[in-house]
DNA sequence: AATCTTTTTGATAGTTCATATCAATAATCA
DNA sequence: TGATTATTGATATGAACTATCAAAAAGATT
């Protein structure tokens, strides 16, 4: 299973997934994207209506996510100036900060779900 | 209901706003706070661990959330810092982005789920 | 190699959060 | 008042997980 997520650049359903490999029980798959999450290897994002895409992760610190409202498709990027605002911005919030995320909705170019237009 | 929710200023689960209201049936709740999200007059934060907390939003345009992993208390925060640079980011993104979320998880100062300490 | 022990697996059922259905009730109006 | 429309809520359905637990696989022990 390890290497089929190592294929898939794109963001991806559990749903998806698992059609693609009918060897293995859902119960499994769900282990393993856990496990991955857990690790820091793959990035569960919620879409805007809240449901979840996941990612294999490349970089593993502090990195952000755009994500295609349209084909679900997610880029990583990575913003120094954000994390040094951050931590500015962190100062000024009551209580520790444990932990944040930044996600980004676009419509990508030549979006697949749009026809490639 | 409108009248309850005003009163709820820190987050708010479903569940919870449910249980206030015995004599309203699910449906009508989910169906209100779908009505109100819809109209920008609720927010809908996950937790991290993906569990979905609520809470009235007073500013209506462009603001971001702090929410406490312990007692799931929502604070708003606004940062014009953050907004100018998102869209100094956005040139950076490829695609047309649409939306964008910011959430920061604490710990807040004398956390009631804490025993106050 | 054969037996025991531990781990991994996956079918099934259960949970949580939310939406769909649809008849009953309530509100509006002619 | 009776007809029309809108709102409600019990129930069912659905999506995304999580828990259970016995069977299969893998490892260790003799």
């Amino acid at each position: 299973m390890a290497e089929l997520l190592e294929q898939k650049h794109d963001g991806f359903t559990v749903e998806a997934l698992s059609e693609e490999l009918p060897s293995v029980g859902r119960a499994t798959v769900y282990r393993t994207i856990k496990l991955f999450l857990e690790a820091g290897v793959v990035c569960k994002l919620p879409m805007m209506d809240g449901s979840p895409v996941y990612s294999l992760s490349r970089a593993n610190r502090c990195h952000y996510h755009s994500v295609c409202v349209q084909c679900g498709a997610v880029r990583e990027f990575r913003a120094a100036a954000f994390e040094r605002l951050l931590r500015a911005v962190i100062s000024d919030i009551p209580g520790q900060v444990v932990d944040h995320r930044i996600e980004l909705y676009v419509t990508c170019d030549y979006c697949p779900a749009d026809g490639g237009k």
